[in-house]
DNA sequence: AAAGAGTCCGAAAACCTTTTCGGTCGTTGC
DNA sequence: GCAACGACCGAAAAGGTTTTCGGACTCTTT
């Protein structure tokens, strides 16, 4: 008894049972399941009868040994627990779920030891590709070890530019809040973003500059950089109104400061949206639609990419490898704080 | 070419090939990589060299297919996005990582289709064990199909008492949150609640009530059932100071319904916590730390949760497997919502 | 009746590793 | 000098599946 607990029952059926049982040879038994050409309908069902009758299901080990595919690939995470992983890894398995692949899901934890580790691992397992997954969209070392089988890098993109990297558009998510506060009639715009140091936030001020100079207005004071909190959102809001009060919209660089920055407004008494829009970036729901008012917000589409990283990653393993850096783009979702009638 | 990028070197050494450059046959070269018995230190040393040269991994398909082991497992959730299943899947990986056990990654989407689709891939991929991951605490009917593989049942317990389930003590939970609103000096306490048709929600109302019984106090008012929001916060706050203006403390059902009541008390002029403490659980960082003042929690301790689910399989693949319902601990975490000197 | 065509089935190799068992060689003790 | 023994290495099987190739059988045609 391989098997030690009692509660399981004997060893998973193999072909060779089935083939014994439908009294025919496994070759024909594989055939038959296989539905591949010249096995009489009889047999055929036979075949497939014993099949059920043992539960029989196909070893994938023995199969992939012989095929030179196992049908996985593996998911290298940086920060599990980080907001922006997990929608891409959702729809990452959700490209790959339809088929017949399944993902080895490794955290590295920001650590390169780690993450030379799980790659490590996941070659020796042979997967049929790798999807990696950073955890700010700041360019990453590509992976250390010679890899044979083709890599995605998704959300943040490999230093390597002859990589194939897969990331949001943060330049034009920018560009889009601010056209989007432009149509809602706004012309004293600010924007009050997160650490400096994070491209995703310098990128989006520049997209922002884009559109208000494609529409000759000027931004409200400078580009207020602190940190990613809601406390940041409150202290900043509160230093815009005293220098700038005649601002009418302020674009925050998430939804998280987005959120400080309507608690200052309404302490200041100024009306969202009447007095001042208010947008943030992310369309992180827990924070947009427990907002008052609910939170405009650019949604960064992360699903959408971790689906592109995943049909990537197939043409990869089917056909030829692509390079570069290729953005998804990214949309509003317009909620209270921007539509006057929310 | 069985890979046809052209990035992509040949395919992977295999033993043969490191035994055909060291000179050796290939259970000579096994032995020599897996330091078995009897094998010379130099001719040892020359299989090493000629592994390392080619970059050699062993093929874990192979290895498996003979073992009767894979080393890896499947972790099946139900709601990705989730704010539980997360940290629950990541104290898993967790306490897998450090062995050489590797994580099948699946969403069901709370389908019961799907869900039976991807424990079929599973076992046909043969995992050592199965965790399943509920997206809320409610009890959850077991696996439709038998497996043959011990199965550990995490945050939602198994409908099926024979079966083993790991699950946060929600009761528990309850009760130390009122016993530490005890120990700030509150008498008044009010609890409102998440959603009532949630066992968590009910659970933690009746460790509550355990803790205030056992203190010889009532509850100000009735347990307010609503939902797991913000705007329910700030709704039911208002109701309850018009009813109740007497109350000095309010457990909420979660950190969101928290974040509400936080902002219907700061409108009524309550200071926090001088005249009114406030707690919620789970301890969501986002939603604590962003709070004024910050968010006195109940942590549920998921990544324990994990990590002791992850424990639990091995355990059952080991040895014996283990039945019932085991509960994780909480643990509150004090900040400025309760703490006068916060 | 014989040959040919077609239909179906089975044997065997291949994938890669581990382990068991047998074999070779040198050495030691008598 | 011979037997026994120890140290080391190689052949082979096993694990489960797929695929190729050849063989056997049936049916048709002349």
């Amino acid at each position: 008894m391989a098997r030690s607990s009692a509660a399981r029952g004997t060893r998973a059926a193999t072909l060779s049972d089935v083939a014994r049982l439908a009294g025919v040879s496994v070759s024909t038994a594989s055939k038959a399941l296989n539905n591949r050409n010249h096995v009489h309908a009889q047999t055929r069902e036979r075949v497939l009868q014993a099949a059920a009758q043992l539960s029989f299901s196909p070893n994938s080990l023995a199969r992939g040994l012989l095929a030179g595919r196992t049908g996985t690939v593996g998911l290298l995470t940086s920060d599990l627990v980080g907001r922006f992983s997990l929608p891409i890894l959702m729809g990452a398995e959700d490209a790959f779920g339809a088929g017949q692949v399944s993902v080895f899901l490794c955290d590295a934890r920001g650590d390169a030891i780690r993450e030379r580790h799980h790659v490590q691992a996941l070659l020796s397992r042979r997967v049929d590709g790798l999807i990696v997954v950073g955890s700010s969209t700041d360019p990453r070392p590509p992976l250390a070890d010679a890899v044979d089988v083709p890599v995605v890098y998704a959300y943040a993109p490999s230093e390597d530019p002859e990589d194939l990297s897969i990331v949001p558009d943060n330049v034009g998510a920018g560009r889009m809040a601010v056209e989007h506060l432009i149509a809602c009639g706004r012309t004293r715009i600010a924007h009050i973003s997160g650490a400096r140091h994070y491209s995703a936030a310098r990128d989006r001020a520049a997209g922002a500059q884009e559109a208000l100079d494609a529409a000759g207005l000027a931004l409200v004071g400078e580009v207020a950089y602190g940190a990613w909190e809601e406390g940041w959102g409150r202290a900043a809001a509160g230093m815009l109104l005293d220098r700038s009060p005649e601002v009418d919209a302020v674009l925050c660089g998430s939804d998280q400061v987005a959120r400080g920055v309507l608690d200052t407004l309404r302490e200041r008494g100024r009306r969202v949206p009447e007095d001042v829009a208010v947008m943030g970036f992310d369309n992180w729901d827990v924070m947009t639609t427990g907002a008052r008012p609910q939170l405009t917000s650019v949604d960064m589409n992360l699903e959408e990419l971790g689906r592109a990283a995943a049909r990537a990653l197939f043409e990869a393993i089917d056909a030829e490898h692509g390079r570069g850096v290729r953005t998804v783009q990214c949309r509003v979702t317009v909620r209270g704080s921007t539509a006057a009638e929310g």
